[in-house]
RNA sequence: GGCUCUGUAGCUCAACUGAAUAGAGCAUCUGACUACGGAUCAGAAGGUUACAGGUUUGAAUCCUGUCAGAGUCACCA
């Protein structure tokens, strides 16, 4: 029988009154005192009438009468401490080894379907570390949802088109003698970020001789250089539809999202649906200017349409220039449009970080105001800013981390340390090469999606991969080992029981841990509910120890009794079951050795 | 300056809707190696939860103020 439904019932039998089941706050009994569960009676006093000692004792004796599976209790303060039954508790463990997809739910056709907009990346230069945590977090997020039971839909936003793309093509144009991915071996992400930093950099030299030959201001130096009025011309042309510009833009940006596939491949990511921003901005034209007719926006005198947003607490918000050209936000109310046409979106989550919080709060009442029904309901899942132990990334002194480097950095390490320890002895090249990716991906990952998704974080790359501690490797490891256990058993001719035994007498350890395991589900939940993978990654280490504490205190393959054993080894596979499910929410691999 | 977010051990992070003595890891110190995988385990030390008030039986958590940091307030995306 259900604890928590027994503590109500026995309320109720005391003191004749039902009451909300808020008021029954039952949690997880603190590690230094005995029990299971813990109920706090604080807030049931005033129905009691009783001093908390007493109100504490009076219950537990009633549960202890009613439930058997309440073996004892005891009382602490205003704390009612439970200690459950190892036969409880192996009959919970029963439930999950039978349960195959525990924790974990599939989405029905008429389930609610999310759409969740992550990485979003401009295709003038190439992803950085701020793109990783957007990328895990978007990815992870999806598999979060998805086994809570939604339709998910990835979808990822490229931003192909505007005045930083056509710098890229201009520099290109000028000094790149033709040069493609193939005859320079560079990857085409990096080649047109490289053409995009050549621009900048001819550009400030321009600037500084228009100042100091001909002794502009900065404002005027900037209005007469002739780069940037080229760069201008560009995208007129661009927007015109000139051949060639438009021929050029297509065949630079194929070397980019060439590029860019790598990336995402090497990080694991992937999408349902891709939209570019060259094919929504006009949408977006369309239907602010519905709203202008609708009489929700208002024009200025040069022709620009704006939002009066200040009866929400907001100010005024340009959403067209004079020149009737579009604004980032014009773009993004024409992206909505077009998805909510392709998709029947019930929910719709922005993975974007927090330096944007305005420009969703802004789009959310834009929406709103146009008539979308998901407007008001829309999701910014906001994510701070990823450091570096030396300090910020900053683009402008070149302190920029870049993924592909980072990540090829991290699979180097993995290797040698590894090495070192001499566990790729007697591995094929192959072999060495898989686990290196796994555990330099994974110790990577981990430490971005363990923290909380809102704080701005400090990234050490060298503690991540450590191979103790709150690490990801760390968590493969114990996963790796526990396959070892039970590939032994398996050569042992060891067959495991369906059931365990049920009239087993449990230690402390191995009741904790399955209590551990019981609480998997509730995990999955609370990480959709507070938009957390980390929710999820600090269980896992949280698992990961209490089942290294259980591990090194048995002899799990050289117990004779047999029953103790076979329930060892079922306890032990589904711990490892537990790891690869959680890591599998996070979009992180687990080894079977590594 | 307005608005938003953040402030927890030396460092990196936890603490579910308020609940027991605020928890881990790293680093430091002390122990344990024939090891079913030591990439381990056990233990010690480390805190006025930025500060000051308030609400409450009870506050890191909620409210007010102060201080510090970040972001934003662009006809950039």
């Amino acid at each position: 029988m259900n604890i928590q439904e027994s503590v109500h019932q026995a309320i109720e039998k005391l003191y004749g009154q039902t009451i909300d089941l808020s008021l029954v706050q039952l949690q997880k009994t603190k590690k230094e005192f005995k029990g299971h569960l813990t109920l706090v009676v604080f807030p049931l006093l005033k129905i009691s009438k009783k001093n908390p000692e007493q109100t504490a004792q009076e219950i537990g004796e009633n549960l202890k009468a009613g439930n058997p599976a309440i073996a004892d209790f005891n009382v602490i303060k205003g704390f009612l401490n439970l200690n459950i039954s190892s036969s409880y508790w192996v009959n919970v463990l029963t439930d999950i080894h039978k349960t195959i997809d525990f924790g974990t739910m599939k989405a029905e056709k008429s389930s609610p379907l999310v759409m969740i907009e992550y990485s979003s990346p401009n295709t003038n230069k190439p992803l950085h570390l701020g793109h990783i945590r957007n990328n895990l977090l978007g990815f992870s997020l999806a598999e979060i949802m998805k086994a809570n039971g939604y339709n998910v839909v990835k979808t990822n936003i490229v931003n192909d088109r505007g005045i930083h793309i056509c710098k890229s093509m201009l520099a290109w144009k000028k000094w790149g003698n033709g040069a493609t991915p193939e005859s320079t071996g560079k990857k085409g992400d990096h080649l047109i970020g490289d053409y995009y930093v050549l621009f900048d950099k001819e550009y400030k030299k321009e600037l500084l001789e228009l100042q100091s030959i001909k002794g502009l201001s900065k404002e005027e130096a900037e209005a007469q250089s002739s780069l940037m009025a080229e760069a201008r011309e560009m995208l007129r042309q661009w927007e015109a539809g000139d051949m060639e510009t438009v021929a050029l833009w297509e065949k630079m940006n194929s070397w980019v999202y060439a590029g860019f596939d790598e990336t995402y491949k090497a990080l694991g990511v992937d999408f349902d649906k891709i939209y570019y921003e060259s094919q929504t901005y006009l949408e977006g034209k369309e239907k602010v200017l519905e709203g202008l007719n609708k009489g929700v926006f208002y024009k200025q005198e040069d022709g620009s349409v704006w939002a009066d947003l200040t009866a929400d607490g907001l100010d005024n918000k340009l959403l067209l220039r004079g020149d009737g050209t579009s604004v980032y936000m014009t773009q993004d109310i024409g992206t909505a449009k077009l998805r909510f046409d392709d998709y029947p979106i019930n929910k719709m989550v922005y993975v974007v970080g927090n330096e944007q919080n305005y420009h969703f709060q802004v789009l959310s009442l834009l929406l709103d105001k146009l008539g979308f029904e998901f407007g008001k309901g829309l999701v910014h899942f906001s994510y701070g800013m990823v450091e570096l132990p030396e300090g910020k990334m900053k683009s402008r002194e070149g302190t920029v981390v870049d993924a592909d480097d980072l990540i090829a950095e991290m699979v180097e390490t993995a290797r040698e340390t590894s090495n070192e320890l001499g566990k790729l002895d007697g591995y094929s090249e192959e072999e060495a090469k898989k686990v290196s990716q796994i555990v330099g991906l994974g110790a990577l990952k981990y430490f971005i999606l363990k923290v909380d998704p809102r704080k701005n974080m400090v990234f050490n790359p060298k503690e991540s991969i450590d191979f103790n501690g709150n690490t990801g490797p760390f968590i493969q490891y114990t996963y790796a080992r526990i396959q070892s256990v039970l590939r032994k058993a398996a050569e042992q001719g060891i067959v495991l029981p369906k059931i365990p035994m049920s009239d087993l007498q449990l230690s402390e350890k191995e009741e904790n841990l399955i209590q551990m395991l019981a609480e998997f589900p509730a995990i999955v939940k609370e990480a959709a509910e507070t938009f957390s993978p980390a929710v999820i990654a600090n269980y896992a280490y949280e698992l990961v120890k209490e089942y290294n504490q259980f591990y090194h205190d048995y002899s799990i393959l050289r117990e004779e009794n047999k029953d103790l054993k076979g329930f060892r080894l079922i306890l032990s596979e589904n711990v490892g079951r537990i790891i690869k499910t959680g890591f599998g929410l996070l979009g992180i691999n687990v080894p079977d050795r590594m």
